[in-house]
DNA sequence: AAGGCGGGGGA
DNA sequence: TCCCCAGCCTT
Protein backbone atom coordinates (compact mmCIF):
# COMPACT_ATOMS: atom_id res chain seq x y z
CA UNK A 1 0.00 0.00 0.00
CA UNK A 2 2.90 2.30 0.94
CA UNK A 3 4.93 1.77 -2.06
CA UNK A 4 1.74 2.04 -4.13
CA UNK A 5 0.69 5.62 -3.03
CA UNK A 6 3.94 6.74 -3.12
CA UNK A 7 4.68 5.47 -6.75
CA UNK A 8 0.88 6.81 -7.62
CA UNK A 9 1.76 10.48 -5.54
CA UNK A 10 5.03 10.83 -7.85
CA UNK A 11 3.60 10.37 -11.37
CA UNK A 12 0.95 12.78 -10.72
CA UNK A 13 3.42 15.51 -8.41
CA UNK A 14 6.83 14.67 -9.72
CA UNK A 15 9.33 17.81 -10.35
CA UNK A 16 10.37 17.62 -13.92
CA UNK A 17 14.49 17.75 -12.90
CA UNK A 18 17.48 17.57 -15.95
CA UNK A 19 18.96 14.88 -13.92
CA UNK A 20 15.70 12.85 -14.37
CA UNK A 21 15.02 10.75 -17.25
CA UNK A 22 18.55 9.70 -18.08
CA UNK A 23 20.16 6.83 -17.10
CA UNK A 24 23.59 8.22 -17.84
CA UNK A 25 25.41 7.36 -14.28
CA UNK A 26 27.88 10.41 -15.05
CA UNK A 27 25.05 12.66 -14.98
CA UNK A 28 23.50 11.04 -12.19
CA UNK A 29 26.50 11.25 -10.50
CA UNK A 30 27.21 15.26 -11.00
CA UNK A 31 23.69 15.44 -9.81
CA UNK A 32 24.20 13.51 -6.55
CA UNK A 33 26.90 14.63 -5.34
CA UNK A 34 25.69 18.50 -5.88
CA UNK A 35 22.55 17.20 -3.92
CA UNK A 36 24.48 16.26 -0.39
CA UNK A 37 22.99 18.19 2.40
CA UNK A 38 21.92 20.74 -0.37
CA UNK A 39 18.63 21.81 -1.63
CA UNK A 40 17.53 21.12 -5.25
CA UNK A 41 17.35 24.74 -5.87
CA UNK A 42 20.66 25.70 -4.29
CA UNK A 43 22.39 23.12 -6.24
CA UNK A 44 20.58 23.71 -9.89
CA UNK A 45 22.82 26.35 -10.85
CA UNK A 46 26.07 24.54 -10.19
CA UNK A 47 24.47 21.46 -11.67
CA UNK A 48 24.00 23.27 -15.25
CA UNK A 49 27.40 24.91 -14.55
CA UNK A 50 29.36 21.44 -14.23
CA UNK A 51 27.14 19.73 -16.77
CA UNK A 52 28.37 22.71 -19.53
CA UNK A 53 31.78 22.59 -18.63
CA UNK A 54 32.67 19.12 -18.25
CA UNK A 55 30.74 17.00 -20.78
CA UNK A 56 32.64 14.02 -20.15
CA UNK A 57 34.29 12.34 -16.69
CA UNK A 58 37.09 12.50 -19.01
CA UNK A 59 36.92 16.05 -19.30
CA UNK A 60 36.45 16.47 -15.74
CA UNK A 61 39.75 14.78 -14.72
CA UNK A 62 41.49 16.70 -17.46
CA UNK A 63 40.83 20.04 -15.19
CA UNK A 64 43.10 21.21 -12.41
CA UNK A 65 41.34 21.17 -9.03
CA UNK A 66 41.54 24.67 -8.57
CA UNK A 67 39.22 25.30 -11.58
CA UNK A 68 37.06 22.31 -10.14
CA UNK A 69 37.02 24.14 -6.75
CA UNK A 70 36.63 27.41 -8.33
CA UNK A 71 33.42 26.26 -9.98
CA UNK A 72 31.97 24.80 -6.55
CA UNK A 73 32.86 28.27 -5.02
CA UNK A 74 29.85 29.04 -2.93
CA UNK A 75 28.39 25.81 -2.60
CA UNK A 76 30.15 24.82 0.84
CA UNK A 77 31.15 21.49 2.16
CA UNK A 78 34.15 21.69 -0.45
CA UNK A 79 35.70 18.05 -0.16
CA UNK A 80 32.66 17.19 -2.37
CA UNK A 81 34.58 18.90 -5.35
CA UNK A 82 37.91 17.53 -4.22
CA UNK A 83 36.28 14.12 -4.10
CA UNK A 84 34.75 14.32 -7.04
CA UNK A 85 37.67 15.35 -9.01
CA UNK A 86 39.85 12.58 -7.44
CA UNK A 87 36.63 10.42 -8.64
CA UNK A 88 36.93 11.36 -12.29
CA UNK A 89 40.75 10.77 -12.23
CA UNK A 90 39.92 7.15 -10.67
CA UNK A 91 37.19 6.23 -13.40
CA UNK A 92 39.72 7.30 -16.22
CA UNK A 93 42.25 4.80 -15.04
CA UNK A 94 40.18 2.00 -13.30
CA UNK A 95 37.06 1.92 -15.46
CA UNK A 96 38.08 3.20 -19.07
CA UNK A 97 36.54 6.36 -18.79
CA UNK A 98 33.34 4.91 -18.44
CA UNK A 99 31.76 5.58 -15.08
CA UNK A 100 30.57 2.52 -13.31
CA UNK A 101 26.55 1.38 -12.51
CA UNK A 102 27.19 -0.99 -9.95
CA UNK A 103 26.70 -0.65 -6.33
CA UNK A 104 29.83 -2.41 -4.91
CA UNK A 105 31.98 -0.72 -7.77
CA UNK A 106 30.86 2.81 -6.65
CA UNK A 107 31.21 2.13 -3.24
CA UNK A 108 34.53 2.34 -3.43
CA UNK A 109 35.27 5.73 -5.26
CA UNK A 110 35.61 8.83 -3.21
CA UNK A 111 32.60 11.11 -2.05
CA UNK A 112 30.37 7.83 -2.51
CA UNK A 113 29.04 6.44 0.13
CA UNK A 114 25.77 4.11 0.85
CA UNK A 115 23.26 6.66 -0.24
CA UNK A 116 25.02 7.75 -3.54
CA UNK A 117 25.84 4.15 -4.29
CA UNK A 118 21.98 3.40 -4.03
CA UNK A 119 20.98 6.53 -6.10
CA UNK A 120 23.70 5.82 -8.93
CA UNK A 121 23.05 2.36 -9.22
CA UNK A 122 19.39 2.41 -8.85
CA UNK A 123 18.96 5.09 -11.11
CA UNK A 124 21.09 4.05 -14.00
CA UNK A 125 20.89 0.38 -14.03
CA UNK A 126 17.74 -0.13 -11.59
CA UNK A 127 19.43 -2.10 -8.90
CA UNK A 128 17.64 -2.76 -6.04
CA UNK A 129 19.57 -1.02 -3.46
CA UNK A 130 17.13 1.69 -1.12
CA UNK A 131 18.23 5.39 -0.77
CA UNK A 132 17.90 6.21 2.88
CA UNK A 133 18.38 9.86 2.88
CA UNK A 134 16.99 12.91 5.13
CA UNK A 135 13.38 12.31 3.24
CA UNK A 136 13.64 8.56 3.80
CA UNK A 137 14.32 9.06 7.29
CA UNK A 138 11.35 11.64 8.27
CA UNK A 139 8.63 10.12 5.90
CA UNK A 140 9.54 6.20 7.09
CA UNK A 141 9.67 7.47 10.94
CA UNK A 142 6.77 9.40 10.16
CA UNK A 143 4.40 6.78 8.74
CA UNK A 144 5.57 3.79 10.62
CA UNK A 145 5.55 5.57 14.10
CA UNK A 146 9.52 4.75 14.56
CA UNK A 147 10.72 7.10 17.10
CA UNK A 148 14.46 5.31 17.01
CA UNK A 149 17.21 8.32 17.13
CA UNK A 150 17.85 8.20 13.15
CA UNK A 151 21.58 9.61 14.39
CA UNK A 152 22.17 6.69 15.94
CA UNK A 153 24.04 3.29 14.86
CA UNK A 154 20.66 1.52 15.53
CA UNK A 155 18.03 4.05 13.97
CA UNK A 156 20.42 3.81 10.90
CA UNK A 157 20.51 -0.28 10.65
CA UNK A 158 16.58 -0.71 11.34
CA UNK A 159 15.39 2.09 8.49
CA UNK A 160 17.65 0.93 6.35
CA UNK A 161 16.34 -2.81 6.73
CA UNK A 162 12.52 -1.46 6.53
CA UNK A 163 13.82 0.58 3.48
CA UNK A 164 15.24 -2.57 1.81
CA UNK A 165 11.72 -4.26 2.86
CA UNK A 166 9.93 -1.95 1.03
CA UNK A 167 11.91 -1.86 -1.89
CA UNK A 168 10.83 -5.54 -2.75
CA UNK A 169 8.08 -4.92 -3.93
CA UNK A 170 8.74 -1.49 -6.04
CA UNK A 171 10.56 -0.82 -9.27
CA UNK A 172 13.76 0.43 -7.37
CA UNK A 173 14.60 3.55 -9.94
CA UNK A 174 11.38 5.37 -10.02
CA UNK A 175 10.22 4.39 -6.26
CA UNK A 176 13.72 5.28 -4.67
CA UNK A 177 12.85 8.98 -6.69
CA UNK A 178 9.40 8.62 -5.39
CA UNK A 179 10.30 8.84 -2.12
CA UNK A 180 12.74 11.39 -1.80
CA UNK A 181 10.54 13.68 -3.90
CA UNK A 182 7.31 12.54 -1.45
CA UNK A 183 9.68 13.43 1.66
CA UNK A 184 10.93 16.64 -0.23
CA UNK A 185 7.16 18.26 -1.54
CA UNK A 186 4.75 16.49 0.62
CA UNK A 187 5.81 15.41 4.03
CA UNK A 188 8.12 18.11 4.90
CA UNK A 189 10.12 18.69 8.14
CA UNK A 190 8.10 21.67 9.31
CA UNK A 191 4.79 22.31 8.22
CA UNK A 192 4.18 19.35 6.15
CA UNK A 193 0.68 19.26 4.16
CA UNK A 194 -1.09 16.06 5.72
CA UNK A 195 -4.40 18.18 5.14
CA UNK A 196 -4.06 16.49 1.50
CA UNK A 197 -1.56 13.46 2.07
CA UNK A 198 -2.98 10.13 0.48
CA UNK A 199 -0.99 8.53 3.22
CA UNK A 200 -2.70 9.81 6.05
CA UNK A 201 -5.32 7.72 6.63
CA UNK A 202 -2.33 5.01 7.51
CA UNK A 203 0.35 7.41 8.82
CA UNK A 204 0.97 6.35 12.72
CA UNK A 205 2.55 9.87 13.31
CA UNK A 206 -0.62 11.50 11.94
CA UNK A 207 -3.32 9.16 13.67
CA UNK A 208 -1.40 9.87 17.38
CA UNK A 209 -0.99 13.40 16.31
CA UNK A 210 3.04 13.49 17.00
CA UNK A 211 3.92 14.42 13.13
CA UNK A 212 6.20 17.68 14.24
CA UNK A 213 8.17 15.87 16.74
CA UNK A 214 9.32 12.99 14.08
CA UNK A 215 11.64 11.73 12.98
CA UNK A 216 13.89 12.33 15.99
CA UNK A 217 17.65 13.26 16.44
CA UNK A 218 19.53 13.10 19.62
CA UNK A 219 22.88 14.75 18.66
CA UNK A 220 23.45 18.74 18.52
CA UNK A 221 26.36 19.92 16.63
CA UNK A 222 27.82 22.08 18.91
CA UNK A 223 29.48 25.51 17.55
CA UNK A 224 32.48 26.55 18.05
CA UNK A 225 33.61 30.74 18.11
CA UNK A 226 37.07 31.65 16.16
CA UNK A 227 38.20 35.00 15.51
CA UNK A 228 39.91 35.81 12.31
CA UNK A 229 42.11 38.62 11.70
CA UNK A 230 42.78 38.89 7.88
CA UNK A 231 46.00 40.87 6.34
CA UNK A 232 45.25 42.23 2.85
CA UNK A 233 48.55 43.21 1.74
CA UNK A 234 48.24 45.80 -1.60
CA UNK A 235 51.43 46.75 -3.48
CA UNK A 236 50.04 49.20 -6.36
CA UNK A 237 47.95 46.36 -8.24
CA UNK A 238 49.05 43.49 -6.44
CA UNK A 239 47.22 41.67 -3.15
CA UNK A 240 48.89 39.05 -1.16
CA UNK A 241 47.19 35.54 -1.18
CA UNK A 242 47.26 32.43 0.86
CA UNK A 243 46.60 28.70 0.17
CA UNK A 244 44.97 27.08 3.03
CA UNK A 245 46.53 23.56 3.36
CA UNK A 246 46.43 22.37 6.83
CA UNK A 247 43.50 20.58 7.76
CA UNK A 248 40.96 22.63 8.49
CA UNK A 249 37.73 24.63 6.90
CA UNK A 250 38.05 25.51 3.05
CA UNK A 251 41.19 22.94 2.48
CA UNK A 252 42.43 24.20 -0.97
CA UNK A 253 40.83 26.84 -1.19
CA UNK A 254 42.37 30.58 -0.75
CA UNK A 255 42.50 33.59 1.60
CA UNK A 256 44.76 36.08 2.81
CA UNK A 257 47.45 36.17 5.51
CA UNK A 258 45.23 35.48 8.69
CA UNK A 259 46.03 35.87 11.84
CA UNK A 260 44.24 33.81 14.06
CA UNK A 261 43.27 34.45 17.81
CA UNK A 262 41.44 33.15 20.87
CA UNK A 263 39.50 36.26 21.13
CA UNK A 264 38.26 39.25 19.49
CA UNK A 265 41.52 41.48 18.87
CA UNK A 266 42.38 45.13 19.48
CA UNK A 267 44.34 46.80 17.00
CA UNK A 268 46.97 47.05 19.12
CA UNK A 269 46.90 44.29 20.67
CA UNK A 270 46.84 42.90 16.98
CA UNK A 271 50.03 45.20 16.16
CA UNK A 272 51.71 44.23 18.88
CA UNK A 273 51.65 40.12 18.66
CA UNK A 274 54.54 38.27 17.76
CA UNK A 275 52.26 36.47 14.54
CA UNK A 276 51.73 40.14 13.53
CA UNK A 277 55.61 40.94 13.62
CA UNK A 278 56.29 37.68 11.47
CA UNK A 279 53.92 38.45 9.00
CA UNK A 280 55.18 41.84 8.36
CA UNK A 281 58.61 40.71 8.63
CA UNK A 282 61.14 42.95 6.99
CA UNK A 283 58.02 44.97 4.80
CA UNK A 284 57.39 48.63 5.54
CA UNK A 285 53.73 49.08 5.86
CA UNK A 286 51.09 51.35 6.51
CA UNK A 287 48.10 50.29 7.50
CA UNK A 288 45.04 51.46 5.60
CA UNK A 289 41.91 50.91 6.48
CA UNK A 290 40.12 48.01 8.73
CA UNK A 291 36.92 46.60 7.16
CA UNK A 292 33.98 46.12 10.13
CA UNK A 293 33.96 43.22 11.87
CA UNK A 294 31.79 40.24 9.41
CA UNK A 295 30.40 38.14 10.86
CA UNK A 296 30.39 34.54 9.09
CA UNK A 297 28.11 31.70 10.63
CA UNK A 298 29.11 28.04 9.73
CA UNK A 299 27.52 24.88 10.66
CA UNK A 300 29.63 24.18 13.10
CA UNK A 301 31.24 27.48 14.25
CA UNK A 302 31.30 31.00 13.73
CA UNK A 303 33.43 32.96 12.52
CA UNK A 304 34.15 36.82 13.78
CA UNK A 305 36.67 38.53 11.10
CA UNK A 306 38.28 41.66 10.65
CA UNK A 307 40.10 42.91 7.39
CA UNK A 308 43.28 44.91 7.34
CA UNK A 309 44.46 46.82 4.16
CA UNK A 310 47.86 47.37 4.51
CA UNK A 311 49.75 49.14 1.96
CA UNK A 312 52.85 47.69 1.09
CA UNK A 313 55.80 49.36 -0.58
CA UNK A 314 57.55 45.96 -1.60
CA UNK A 315 56.79 42.39 -2.38
CA UNK A 316 58.70 39.66 -0.48
CA UNK A 317 56.49 36.80 1.22
CA UNK A 318 59.55 34.77 2.64
CA UNK A 319 57.55 34.16 5.89
CA UNK A 320 54.70 32.39 4.03
CA UNK A 321 55.11 29.18 2.79
CA UNK A 322 51.92 29.36 0.90
CA UNK A 323 51.73 32.84 -0.15
CA UNK A 324 51.72 34.20 -3.33
CA UNK A 325 51.44 37.78 -5.22
CA UNK A 326 48.52 38.15 -7.50
CA UNK A 327 47.41 41.13 -9.68
CA UNK A 328 43.62 42.35 -8.69
CA UNK A 329 42.26 41.31 -12.29
CA UNK A 330 43.90 37.70 -12.03
CA UNK A 331 41.67 37.35 -8.16
CA UNK A 332 38.41 35.82 -10.27
CA UNK A 333 39.90 32.99 -10.67
CA UNK A 334 41.02 31.65 -7.56
CA UNK A 335 38.19 29.56 -5.26
CA UNK A 336 37.87 31.89 -2.44
CA UNK A 337 35.54 31.09 0.80
CA UNK A 338 32.15 32.75 0.75
CA UNK A 339 33.58 34.75 3.55
CA UNK A 340 36.51 36.37 1.43
CA UNK A 341 34.23 36.83 -1.35
CA UNK A 342 31.92 38.51 0.49
CA UNK A 343 34.85 40.83 1.56
CA UNK A 344 36.58 41.07 -2.19
CA UNK A 345 32.88 42.34 -3.46
CA UNK A 346 32.48 45.12 -1.04
CA UNK A 347 36.26 46.83 -1.53
C1' DA B 1 30.68 6.33 18.09
C1' DA B 2 31.60 10.99 17.53
C1' DG B 3 32.99 14.97 15.32
C1' DG B 4 34.34 17.78 11.21
C1' DC B 5 32.84 19.77 7.14
C1' DG B 6 29.34 25.30 4.12
C1' DG B 7 26.01 27.82 2.99
C1' DG B 8 21.23 28.98 2.54
C1' DG B 9 16.25 28.97 3.55
C1' DG B 10 11.98 28.37 6.25
C1' DA B 11 9.31 28.91 10.46
C1' DT C 1 16.96 31.66 16.94
C1' DC C 2 16.81 26.70 15.55
C1' DC C 3 16.48 23.09 12.28
C1' DC C 4 17.27 20.87 8.01
C1' DC C 5 18.91 20.01 3.38
C1' DA C 6 19.16 13.69 -2.48
C1' DG C 7 25.87 12.61 3.33
C1' DC C 8 30.73 11.31 3.59
C1' DC C 9 35.08 10.90 5.78
C1' DT C 10 38.33 10.70 9.58
C1' DT C 11 39.48 9.70 14.17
Amino acid sequence: MFVQEVTKWYQINRRTLPWRNTNDAYIIWLSEIILQQTRVEQGLPYFYKFQERFKTVKEFALASEDEVLKLWQGLGYYSRARNMHATAKAVMEKHHGVFPTRYEQLLQLKGIGEYTAAAISSFSANEPHAVVDGNVYRLLSRFFGISTPIDSTQGRKQFKELAYELLKEAQPAEYNQAIMEFGAIQCKPASPNCAECPLSVNCVAFIEGIVNTLPIKTKKTKVKERFFNYLVFRNNNDLLLNKRIAKDIWQNMYDFPLIESANRLSEKELLISDDFKQLISTKSVIIKAVSEELKHVLSHQVIYAKFWELECNHQENSTMQNGFWVAEEELESYAFPKLVDNYLKKF
